[in-house]
DNA sequence: TCGCGGGCTACTGTATACAGGAATAATGCC
DNA sequence: GGCATTATTCCTGTATACAGTAGCCCGCGA
Protein backbone atom coordinates (compact mmCIF):
# COMPACT_ATOMS: atom_id res chain seq x y z
CA UNK A 1 0.00 0.00 0.00
CA UNK A 2 1.04 3.59 -0.71
CA UNK A 3 2.34 6.01 1.94
CA UNK A 4 -0.36 8.30 0.77
CA UNK A 5 -3.26 5.89 1.87
CA UNK A 6 -1.49 4.34 5.15
CA UNK A 7 -0.84 8.39 5.97
CA UNK A 8 -4.65 8.80 5.55
CA UNK A 9 -5.47 6.15 7.04
CA UNK A 10 -3.71 6.45 9.82
CA UNK A 11 -4.36 10.36 10.23
CA UNK A 12 -7.64 10.02 10.28
CA UNK A 13 -7.80 7.02 12.56
CA UNK A 14 -5.95 9.64 15.20
CA UNK A 15 -8.34 11.84 14.92
CA UNK A 16 -11.59 10.34 14.74
CA UNK A 17 -10.03 8.15 17.95
CA UNK A 18 -9.72 11.67 19.26
CA UNK A 19 -5.82 11.12 20.01
CA UNK A 20 -5.60 13.88 18.21
CA UNK A 21 -8.33 17.01 19.57
CA UNK A 22 -10.00 19.26 17.97
CA UNK A 23 -8.34 22.70 17.45
CA UNK A 24 -5.01 20.42 17.48
CA UNK A 25 -2.34 22.49 14.79
CA UNK A 26 -0.83 19.77 12.65
CA UNK A 27 2.07 21.40 10.49
CA UNK A 28 3.14 19.00 8.31
CA UNK A 29 6.41 18.52 9.82
CA UNK A 30 4.71 17.10 13.18
CA UNK A 31 2.80 14.75 11.09
CA UNK A 32 6.10 13.88 9.36
CA UNK A 33 7.83 12.92 13.06
CA UNK A 34 4.45 11.18 14.39
CA UNK A 35 4.19 8.87 11.04
CA UNK A 36 7.56 8.54 9.80
CA UNK A 37 6.87 9.27 6.17
CA UNK A 38 8.02 12.61 4.22
CA UNK A 39 6.10 15.13 3.41
CA UNK A 40 5.26 14.41 -0.01
CA UNK A 41 2.70 11.91 1.12
CA UNK A 42 1.67 14.10 4.61
CA UNK A 43 1.21 16.73 2.45
CA UNK A 44 -1.19 14.37 0.24
CA UNK A 45 -3.27 12.88 3.28
CA UNK A 46 -3.63 16.44 4.99
CA UNK A 47 -5.19 17.77 1.67
CA UNK A 48 -7.37 14.57 1.04
CA UNK A 49 -8.50 15.29 5.02
CA UNK A 50 -9.15 18.89 4.72
CA UNK A 51 -11.76 17.79 1.35
CA UNK A 52 -13.09 15.70 3.42
CA UNK A 53 -14.25 18.24 6.00
CA UNK A 54 -12.07 16.27 8.98
CA UNK A 55 -9.17 18.99 9.09
CA UNK A 56 -9.53 22.80 7.88
CA UNK A 57 -6.70 25.27 6.62
CA UNK A 58 -5.38 27.52 8.52
CA UNK A 59 -4.94 31.56 7.15
CA UNK A 60 -1.00 31.36 7.20
CA UNK A 61 -0.44 27.96 6.35
CA UNK A 62 -0.88 24.17 8.48
CA UNK A 63 -4.22 22.56 9.45
CA UNK A 64 -6.05 22.45 12.33
CA UNK A 65 -8.30 19.33 13.39
CA UNK A 66 -11.93 20.75 12.85
CA UNK A 67 -14.45 20.89 15.87
CA UNK A 68 -18.06 20.78 14.82
CA UNK A 69 -21.28 22.22 16.82
CA UNK A 70 -24.03 19.74 17.61
CA UNK A 71 -25.97 21.97 15.25
CA UNK A 72 -23.34 20.85 12.40
CA UNK A 73 -23.86 17.29 13.29
CA UNK A 74 -27.46 17.75 12.69
CA UNK A 75 -27.43 19.57 9.40
CA UNK A 76 -24.84 16.83 8.05
CA UNK A 77 -27.39 13.91 8.96
CA UNK A 78 -30.11 16.29 7.47
CA UNK A 79 -27.97 16.57 4.51
CA UNK A 80 -27.73 13.02 4.14
CA UNK A 81 -30.93 12.45 4.37
CA UNK A 82 -31.79 15.02 1.80
CA UNK A 83 -29.37 13.08 -0.79
CA UNK A 84 -30.44 9.60 0.15
CA UNK A 85 -34.04 11.41 -0.99
CA UNK A 86 -32.80 12.07 -3.78
CA UNK A 87 -31.14 8.70 -4.56
CA UNK A 88 -34.21 6.97 -3.52
CA UNK A 89 -36.43 9.24 -5.95
CA UNK A 90 -34.52 8.61 -8.75
CA UNK A 91 -34.19 4.59 -8.31
CA UNK A 92 -37.92 4.79 -8.38
CA UNK A 93 -38.29 6.80 -11.01
CA UNK A 94 -36.23 4.27 -13.06
CA UNK A 95 -38.26 1.20 -11.89
CA UNK A 96 -34.92 -0.34 -10.27
CA UNK A 97 -35.32 -3.96 -9.27
CA UNK A 98 -35.56 -4.44 -5.89
CA UNK A 99 -35.25 -8.21 -5.15
CA UNK A 100 -31.70 -7.76 -4.22
CA UNK A 101 -32.08 -5.50 -1.65
CA UNK A 102 -35.10 -7.29 -0.26
CA UNK A 103 -32.81 -10.15 0.21
CA UNK A 104 -30.47 -8.14 2.34
CA UNK A 105 -33.27 -7.26 4.35
CA UNK A 106 -33.87 -10.62 5.22
CA UNK A 107 -30.73 -11.09 6.85
CA UNK A 108 -31.16 -7.78 9.03
CA UNK A 109 -34.37 -9.74 9.92
CA UNK A 110 -32.73 -12.47 11.41
CA UNK A 111 -30.25 -10.61 13.51
CA UNK A 112 -33.01 -8.91 15.06
CA UNK A 113 -35.22 -11.44 15.59
CA UNK A 114 -32.41 -13.32 17.90
CA UNK A 115 -33.53 -12.74 21.49
CA UNK A 116 -30.29 -10.92 21.95
CA UNK A 117 -28.77 -8.82 20.12
CA UNK A 118 -25.16 -8.76 21.23
CA UNK A 119 -21.86 -6.85 20.05
CA UNK A 120 -21.64 -9.48 17.01
CA UNK A 121 -24.78 -8.54 15.85
CA UNK A 122 -24.67 -4.89 16.08
CA UNK A 123 -21.19 -5.41 13.83
CA UNK A 124 -23.13 -7.68 11.87
CA UNK A 125 -26.30 -5.08 11.86
CA UNK A 126 -23.80 -2.35 10.80
CA UNK A 127 -22.17 -4.31 7.66
CA UNK A 128 -25.24 -4.93 6.41
CA UNK A 129 -27.39 -1.92 7.17
CA UNK A 130 -23.98 -0.17 5.15
CA UNK A 131 -23.95 -2.42 2.31
CA UNK A 132 -28.25 -1.60 2.17
CA UNK A 133 -27.28 1.91 1.78
CA UNK A 134 -25.07 1.67 -0.76
CA UNK A 135 -27.00 -0.66 -2.60
CA UNK A 136 -29.72 2.07 -2.91
CA UNK A 137 -27.41 4.15 -4.28
CA UNK A 138 -26.11 1.65 -7.12
CA UNK A 139 -29.92 1.50 -7.94
CA UNK A 140 -30.32 4.92 -8.88
CA UNK A 141 -27.49 4.51 -11.69
CA UNK A 142 -26.04 7.95 -11.41
CA UNK A 143 -22.49 8.59 -10.97
CA UNK A 144 -22.86 12.55 -9.93
CA UNK A 145 -25.49 11.92 -7.33
CA UNK A 146 -23.53 8.46 -5.93
CA UNK A 147 -20.17 10.73 -5.86
CA UNK A 148 -21.91 14.25 -3.91
CA UNK A 149 -23.14 11.65 -1.32
CA UNK A 150 -20.22 9.84 -0.49
CA UNK A 151 -18.51 13.29 -0.01
CA UNK A 152 -21.64 14.02 2.90
CA UNK A 153 -21.02 10.56 4.07
CA UNK A 154 -17.11 11.14 4.67
CA UNK A 155 -17.99 12.60 8.36
CA UNK A 156 -17.95 9.63 10.56
CA UNK A 157 -20.88 10.72 12.46
CA UNK A 158 -23.03 11.61 9.00
CA UNK A 159 -23.05 7.83 8.03
CA UNK A 160 -25.94 5.82 7.89
CA UNK A 161 -24.29 3.61 10.84
CA UNK A 162 -22.78 6.38 12.52
CA UNK A 163 -25.01 6.28 15.86
CA UNK A 164 -26.04 2.98 15.75
CA UNK A 165 -23.07 1.91 18.10
CA UNK A 166 -25.10 4.38 20.79
CA UNK A 167 -27.90 2.54 20.81
CA UNK A 168 -25.89 -0.44 22.14
CA UNK A 169 -26.39 0.41 25.85
CA UNK A 170 -29.91 1.46 25.94
CA UNK A 171 -33.03 -0.34 26.03
CA UNK A 172 -34.89 1.41 23.24
CA UNK A 173 -32.25 -0.07 20.88
CA UNK A 174 -34.64 -2.85 19.38
CA UNK A 175 -37.44 -0.39 18.78
CA UNK A 176 -35.11 1.79 16.69
CA UNK A 177 -33.76 -1.26 14.90
CA UNK A 178 -37.23 -2.23 14.08
CA UNK A 179 -38.58 1.12 12.92
CA UNK A 180 -35.46 1.23 10.51
CA UNK A 181 -36.21 -1.82 9.19
CA UNK A 182 -39.20 -0.97 8.80
CA UNK A 183 -38.37 1.90 6.34
CA UNK A 184 -36.11 -0.35 4.70
CA UNK A 185 -38.62 -2.25 3.83
CA UNK A 186 -41.15 1.05 3.12
CA UNK A 187 -38.99 2.76 0.68
CA UNK A 188 -37.97 -0.68 -1.11
CA UNK A 189 -41.86 -0.87 -1.21
CA UNK A 190 -41.75 2.59 -2.70
CA UNK A 191 -39.57 2.35 -5.27
CA UNK A 192 -40.93 -1.05 -6.60
CA UNK A 193 -44.22 0.76 -7.18
CA UNK A 194 -42.41 3.78 -8.66
CA UNK A 195 -43.61 6.10 -5.57
CA UNK A 196 -40.94 8.65 -5.96
CA UNK A 197 -42.50 10.82 -3.80
CA UNK A 198 -42.76 8.52 -1.05
CA UNK A 199 -39.82 7.20 -1.32
CA UNK A 200 -37.86 10.11 -0.85
CA UNK A 201 -39.98 11.27 2.31
CA UNK A 202 -39.08 8.13 3.49
CA UNK A 203 -35.46 8.03 3.47
CA UNK A 204 -35.32 11.98 4.68
CA UNK A 205 -37.34 10.66 7.81
CA UNK A 206 -34.81 7.38 8.18
CA UNK A 207 -31.70 9.75 8.60
CA UNK A 208 -33.56 11.43 11.22
CA UNK A 209 -33.34 8.31 13.14
CA UNK A 210 -29.33 9.36 13.16
CA UNK A 211 -30.07 12.46 14.52
CA UNK A 212 -32.56 11.06 17.40
CA UNK A 213 -29.69 8.84 18.06
CA UNK A 214 -27.18 11.99 18.20
CA UNK A 215 -29.97 13.76 20.78
CA UNK A 216 -29.72 10.70 23.15
CA UNK A 217 -26.34 10.39 22.45
CA UNK A 218 -25.29 14.09 24.01
CA UNK A 219 -26.88 13.42 26.81
CA UNK A 220 -25.54 9.98 28.08
CA UNK A 221 -21.47 10.18 27.76
CA UNK A 222 -21.06 6.14 27.61
CA UNK A 223 -23.63 6.19 24.90
CA UNK A 224 -21.13 9.12 23.11
CA UNK A 225 -18.18 6.80 23.64
CA UNK A 226 -19.76 4.02 21.46
CA UNK A 227 -19.50 7.11 18.62
CA UNK A 228 -16.27 6.69 15.88
CA UNK A 229 -15.81 10.61 15.74
CA UNK A 230 -17.27 11.96 18.82
CA UNK A 231 -14.56 13.25 20.12
CA UNK A 232 -14.73 16.12 17.03
CA UNK A 233 -17.99 17.20 18.42
CA UNK A 234 -18.05 20.20 20.74
CA UNK A 235 -19.48 19.88 24.41
CA UNK A 236 -21.78 22.38 25.07
CA UNK A 237 -19.36 24.55 27.74
CA UNK A 238 -22.31 25.37 29.60
CA UNK B 1 -0.17 33.48 -6.97
CA UNK B 2 0.82 30.23 -5.46
CA UNK B 3 2.26 28.04 -9.00
CA UNK B 4 -0.48 25.31 -7.52
CA UNK B 5 -3.05 28.16 -7.76
CA UNK B 6 -2.46 29.40 -11.31
CA UNK B 7 -1.82 25.32 -12.39
CA UNK B 8 -5.21 24.81 -11.44
CA UNK B 9 -7.19 27.75 -12.65
CA UNK B 10 -4.98 27.39 -15.87
CA UNK B 11 -5.75 23.84 -16.41
CA UNK B 12 -9.31 24.06 -15.24
CA UNK B 13 -9.69 26.64 -18.32
CA UNK B 14 -8.11 24.41 -20.63
CA UNK B 15 -10.33 21.97 -19.74
CA UNK B 16 -13.63 23.99 -20.15
CA UNK B 17 -12.64 25.89 -23.04
CA UNK B 18 -12.53 22.14 -24.98
CA UNK B 19 -8.55 23.13 -25.70
CA UNK B 20 -8.07 19.51 -23.90
CA UNK B 21 -10.78 17.78 -25.15
CA UNK B 22 -12.77 14.92 -23.25
CA UNK B 23 -10.99 11.54 -22.82
CA UNK B 24 -7.57 12.99 -23.67
CA UNK B 25 -5.31 11.59 -20.98
CA UNK B 26 -3.02 13.65 -18.88
CA UNK B 27 -0.20 12.41 -17.45
CA UNK B 28 2.20 14.81 -15.01
CA UNK B 29 4.89 15.04 -17.30
CA UNK B 30 2.65 16.37 -20.26
CA UNK B 31 1.00 18.52 -17.70
CA UNK B 32 4.28 20.04 -16.47
CA UNK B 33 5.31 20.65 -20.50
CA UNK B 34 2.73 22.64 -21.10
CA UNK B 35 2.25 24.81 -17.97
CA UNK B 36 6.28 25.29 -17.40
CA UNK B 37 5.61 24.55 -13.95
CA UNK B 38 7.15 21.18 -11.89
CA UNK B 39 5.33 18.22 -10.90
CA UNK B 40 4.67 19.24 -7.37
CA UNK B 41 2.22 21.66 -8.29
CA UNK B 42 0.56 19.89 -11.16
CA UNK B 43 0.13 16.77 -9.03
CA UNK B 44 -1.21 19.06 -6.24
CA UNK B 45 -4.29 20.82 -9.36
CA UNK B 46 -4.59 17.46 -10.65
CA UNK B 47 -5.52 16.31 -7.35
CA UNK B 48 -8.22 18.87 -6.61
CA UNK B 49 -9.70 18.09 -10.49
CA UNK B 50 -10.10 15.04 -9.86
CA UNK B 51 -12.31 16.40 -6.57
CA UNK B 52 -14.02 18.47 -8.70
CA UNK B 53 -14.92 16.11 -11.38
CA UNK B 54 -13.45 17.61 -14.08
CA UNK B 55 -11.14 14.65 -14.22
CA UNK B 56 -11.10 11.12 -13.47
CA UNK B 57 -8.04 9.07 -12.14
CA UNK B 58 -7.18 6.18 -14.43
CA UNK B 59 -6.57 2.13 -12.81
CA UNK B 60 -2.95 2.36 -13.42
CA UNK B 61 -1.79 6.36 -13.03
CA UNK B 62 -2.73 9.08 -13.95
CA UNK B 63 -5.68 11.20 -15.12
CA UNK B 64 -8.45 11.91 -18.07
CA UNK B 65 -10.22 14.83 -18.88
CA UNK B 66 -13.70 13.25 -18.03
CA UNK B 67 -16.71 13.46 -20.33
CA UNK B 68 -20.47 13.81 -19.05
CA UNK B 69 -23.53 12.51 -20.76
CA UNK B 70 -26.72 14.35 -21.37
CA UNK B 71 -28.52 12.40 -17.81
CA UNK B 72 -25.29 13.18 -16.04
CA UNK B 73 -25.67 16.73 -16.75
CA UNK B 74 -29.10 16.51 -15.83
CA UNK B 75 -28.60 14.66 -12.77
CA UNK B 76 -26.15 17.22 -11.62
CA UNK B 77 -29.03 19.92 -11.90
CA UNK B 78 -31.35 18.26 -10.03
CA UNK B 79 -28.84 17.41 -7.43
CA UNK B 80 -27.71 21.34 -7.46
CA UNK B 81 -31.69 21.67 -6.96
CA UNK B 82 -32.21 19.55 -4.08
CA UNK B 83 -29.26 20.95 -2.54
CA UNK B 84 -30.54 24.41 -3.27
CA UNK B 85 -34.22 23.41 -2.00
CA UNK B 86 -32.77 22.66 1.31
CA UNK B 87 -30.50 25.66 1.91
CA UNK B 88 -34.26 27.32 0.75
CA UNK B 89 -35.91 25.45 3.63
CA UNK B 90 -33.45 26.08 6.12
CA UNK B 91 -33.43 29.10 5.73
CA UNK B 92 -36.94 29.36 5.85
CA UNK B 93 -37.17 27.01 9.65
CA UNK B 94 -34.59 30.18 10.56
CA UNK B 95 -37.20 32.47 9.43
CA UNK B 96 -33.90 34.54 7.74
CA UNK B 97 -34.03 37.84 6.62
CA UNK B 98 -34.35 38.30 3.19
CA UNK B 99 -34.24 42.31 2.57
CA UNK B 100 -30.32 42.51 1.87
CA UNK B 101 -31.45 40.12 -1.00
CA UNK B 102 -34.69 41.50 -2.29
CA UNK B 103 -32.72 44.61 -2.80
CA UNK B 104 -30.43 42.21 -4.94
CA UNK B 105 -33.37 41.34 -7.13
CA UNK B 106 -34.67 45.16 -7.42
CA UNK B 107 -31.22 45.50 -9.72
CA UNK B 108 -32.07 42.19 -11.89
CA UNK B 109 -35.61 43.84 -12.00
CA UNK B 110 -33.98 46.74 -13.72
CA UNK B 111 -32.00 44.54 -15.97
CA UNK B 112 -35.10 42.99 -17.56
CA UNK B 113 -36.86 45.74 -17.89
CA UNK B 114 -34.85 47.13 -20.53
CA UNK B 115 -36.15 46.98 -23.86
CA UNK B 116 -32.93 44.78 -25.26
CA UNK B 117 -30.67 42.65 -22.88
CA UNK B 118 -27.55 43.11 -24.36
CA UNK B 119 -24.19 41.24 -23.65
CA UNK B 120 -23.51 43.66 -20.56
CA UNK B 121 -26.88 42.82 -19.72
CA UNK B 122 -26.60 39.16 -19.70
CA UNK B 123 -23.23 39.87 -17.79
CA UNK B 124 -24.39 41.41 -15.15
CA UNK B 125 -27.47 39.50 -14.95
CA UNK B 126 -25.35 36.32 -14.54
CA UNK B 127 -23.25 38.13 -12.09
CA UNK B 128 -26.50 39.18 -9.80
CA UNK B 129 -27.77 35.42 -10.16
CA UNK B 130 -25.07 34.24 -8.49
CA UNK B 131 -24.65 36.65 -6.07
CA UNK B 132 -28.86 35.80 -5.21
CA UNK B 133 -28.38 32.18 -5.08
CA UNK B 134 -24.69 32.78 -2.58
CA UNK B 135 -26.86 34.63 -0.72
CA UNK B 136 -29.72 32.18 -0.19
CA UNK B 137 -26.02 29.68 1.12
CA UNK B 138 -25.58 32.59 3.64
CA UNK B 139 -29.10 32.53 4.85
CA UNK B 140 -29.50 29.14 6.06
CA UNK B 141 -25.95 29.82 8.09
CA UNK B 142 -25.14 25.72 7.35
CA UNK B 143 -21.67 25.45 6.69
CA UNK B 144 -21.52 21.76 5.80
CA UNK B 145 -24.10 22.28 3.41
CA UNK B 146 -22.67 25.61 1.90
CA UNK B 147 -19.55 23.34 1.65
CA UNK B 148 -21.32 20.44 -0.25
CA UNK B 149 -23.55 23.29 -2.43
CA UNK B 150 -19.96 24.30 -3.67
CA UNK B 151 -19.04 21.13 -4.43
CA UNK B 152 -22.10 20.33 -6.20
CA UNK B 153 -21.45 23.86 -8.44
CA UNK B 154 -17.71 22.81 -9.32
CA UNK B 155 -19.41 21.38 -12.21
CA UNK B 156 -19.51 24.63 -14.48
CA UNK B 157 -23.19 23.42 -16.00
CA UNK B 158 -24.58 22.97 -12.38
CA UNK B 159 -24.07 26.65 -11.65
CA UNK B 160 -27.03 28.56 -11.41
CA UNK B 161 -25.79 30.45 -14.06
CA UNK B 162 -24.54 27.45 -16.19
CA UNK B 163 -26.83 28.11 -19.19
CA UNK B 164 -28.06 31.40 -19.20
CA UNK B 165 -25.57 31.93 -21.98
CA UNK B 166 -27.47 29.29 -23.99
CA UNK B 167 -30.46 31.92 -23.89
CA UNK B 168 -28.76 35.00 -25.19
CA UNK B 169 -29.45 33.96 -28.87
CA UNK B 170 -32.89 32.80 -28.36
CA UNK B 171 -36.57 34.58 -28.57
CA UNK B 172 -37.53 33.26 -25.41
CA UNK B 173 -35.05 34.52 -23.47
CA UNK B 174 -36.96 37.22 -21.76
CA UNK B 175 -39.62 34.46 -20.84
CA UNK B 176 -37.23 32.98 -19.16
CA UNK B 177 -36.20 35.58 -17.25
CA UNK B 178 -39.21 36.80 -15.99
CA UNK B 179 -40.07 33.13 -14.91
CA UNK B 180 -36.72 33.01 -13.10
CA UNK B 181 -37.16 36.24 -11.32
CA UNK B 182 -40.61 35.17 -10.44
CA UNK B 183 -39.31 32.45 -8.62
CA UNK B 184 -36.44 34.44 -7.21
CA UNK B 185 -39.20 36.81 -5.37
CA UNK B 186 -41.41 33.74 -4.63
CA UNK B 187 -38.63 31.78 -2.76
CA UNK B 188 -37.83 35.02 -0.57
CA UNK B 189 -41.68 35.23 0.18
CA UNK B 190 -41.98 32.01 1.52
CA UNK B 191 -38.73 32.16 3.43
CA UNK B 192 -39.77 35.13 4.62
CA UNK B 193 -43.77 33.62 5.52
CA UNK B 194 -41.08 30.41 7.18
CA UNK B 195 -42.91 28.19 4.65
CA UNK B 196 -40.28 25.70 4.51
CA UNK B 197 -41.44 23.21 2.03
CA UNK B 198 -42.70 26.08 -0.61
CA UNK B 199 -39.33 27.17 -0.73
CA UNK B 200 -37.84 24.06 -0.89
CA UNK B 201 -40.05 23.10 -3.86
CA UNK B 202 -39.19 26.47 -5.56
CA UNK B 203 -36.12 26.00 -5.66
CA UNK B 204 -36.31 22.78 -7.19
CA UNK B 205 -38.42 23.90 -9.61
CA UNK B 206 -36.19 26.51 -10.20
CA UNK B 207 -32.56 24.77 -10.71
CA UNK B 208 -35.09 23.02 -13.31
CA UNK B 209 -34.82 25.99 -15.80
CA UNK B 210 -31.38 25.18 -16.08
CA UNK B 211 -32.43 21.69 -17.12
CA UNK B 212 -35.19 23.06 -19.60
CA UNK B 213 -31.95 25.15 -20.89
CA UNK B 214 -29.81 22.56 -21.42
CA UNK B 215 -32.14 20.43 -23.91
CA UNK B 216 -32.56 23.83 -25.81
CA UNK B 217 -28.79 23.94 -26.23
CA UNK B 218 -28.72 20.29 -26.84
CA UNK B 219 -30.23 20.90 -29.83
CA UNK B 220 -28.94 24.19 -31.25
CA UNK B 221 -25.35 24.13 -32.03
CA UNK B 222 -24.69 28.03 -31.80
CA UNK B 223 -26.36 27.64 -28.07
CA UNK B 224 -24.39 25.24 -26.82
CA UNK B 225 -21.38 26.97 -28.00
CA UNK B 226 -21.93 29.61 -25.40
CA UNK B 227 -22.03 27.40 -22.87
CA UNK B 228 -18.68 26.87 -20.59
CA UNK B 229 -17.89 23.75 -21.06
CA UNK B 230 -20.20 22.39 -23.31
CA UNK B 231 -17.38 20.61 -24.86
CA UNK B 232 -17.12 17.93 -22.22
CA UNK B 233 -20.88 16.96 -22.78
CA UNK B 234 -20.96 14.07 -25.00
CA UNK B 235 -22.75 14.51 -28.24
CA UNK B 236 -25.27 11.53 -28.56
CA UNK B 237 -23.36 9.39 -31.54
CA UNK B 238 -26.32 8.77 -33.04
C1' DT C 1 8.37 49.76 31.97
C1' DC C 2 7.14 49.93 27.41
C1' DG C 3 7.98 50.28 22.52
C1' DC C 4 10.75 49.18 18.63
C1' DG C 5 13.92 46.74 15.71
C1' DG C 6 16.65 42.93 14.26
C1' DG C 7 17.57 38.43 13.93
C1' DC C 8 15.96 33.85 14.38
C1' DT C 9 12.98 30.02 13.93
C1' DA C 10 9.50 27.35 12.09
C1' DC C 11 7.00 26.34 8.31
C1' DT C 12 5.19 26.02 3.67
C1' DG C 13 5.78 26.17 -1.51
C1' DT C 14 8.51 24.42 -5.12
C1' DA C 15 11.78 21.89 -7.71
C1' DT C 16 14.10 17.83 -8.51
C1' DA C 17 16.51 13.37 -7.98
C1' DC C 18 15.78 8.55 -7.48
C1' DA C 19 13.49 4.15 -7.53
C1' DG C 20 10.16 0.87 -8.82
C1' DG C 21 6.65 -0.78 -11.97
C1' DA C 22 3.74 -1.05 -16.09
C1' DA C 23 3.22 -0.77 -20.89
C1' DT C 24 5.12 -0.99 -25.18
C1' DA C 25 8.26 -1.96 -28.64
C1' DA C 26 11.75 -4.83 -30.42
C1' DT C 27 13.94 -9.02 -31.11
C1' DG C 28 14.69 -13.80 -31.33
C1' DC C 29 12.84 -18.33 -31.53
C1' DC C 30 9.68 -21.70 -33.14
C1' DG D 1 5.03 -15.38 -40.04
C1' DG D 2 3.41 -15.52 -35.39
C1' DC D 3 4.29 -15.65 -30.61
C1' DA D 4 6.92 -15.25 -26.53
C1' DT D 5 10.33 -12.90 -24.11
C1' DT D 6 13.17 -9.24 -23.08
C1' DA D 7 14.65 -4.56 -23.04
C1' DT D 8 13.48 0.07 -23.09
C1' DT D 9 10.86 3.81 -21.98
C1' DC D 10 7.54 6.33 -19.74
C1' DC D 11 5.46 7.53 -15.57
C1' DT D 12 4.18 7.77 -10.84
C1' DG D 13 5.35 7.60 -5.78
C1' DT D 14 8.53 9.26 -2.53
C1' DA D 15 12.16 11.71 -0.34
C1' DT D 16 14.62 15.72 0.15
C1' DA D 17 17.01 20.09 -0.70
C1' DC D 18 16.32 24.97 -1.20
C1' DA D 19 14.14 29.35 -0.87
C1' DG D 20 11.05 32.63 0.78
C1' DT D 21 8.12 34.28 4.50
C1' DA D 22 5.41 35.08 8.62
C1' DG D 23 5.60 35.25 13.34
C1' DC D 24 8.23 35.52 17.52
C1' DC D 25 11.52 36.45 20.86
C1' DC D 26 15.04 38.96 22.71
C1' DG D 27 17.59 42.85 23.48
C1' DC D 28 18.17 47.65 23.30
C1' DG D 29 16.85 52.25 23.99
C1' DA D 30 13.81 55.84 25.58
Amino acid sequence: MSQTVTALLRLRELILSGELPAGQRLSELSVVERLKVSRTPVRAALSKLEEEGLVEALPFGGYAVRAFTASEVDEAIELRGVLEGLVARLAAEKGADTTALSRLLDEIDAIIAAPVVGPDGFARYVELNEAFHAGLVALAESPPVAHQLARAMALPFASPSGFVMAQALRPEARTIFVVAQDQHRSVLDAIARREGGRAEAIMREHARLARRNLDLALQDQDALRQVRGAALIERRTA
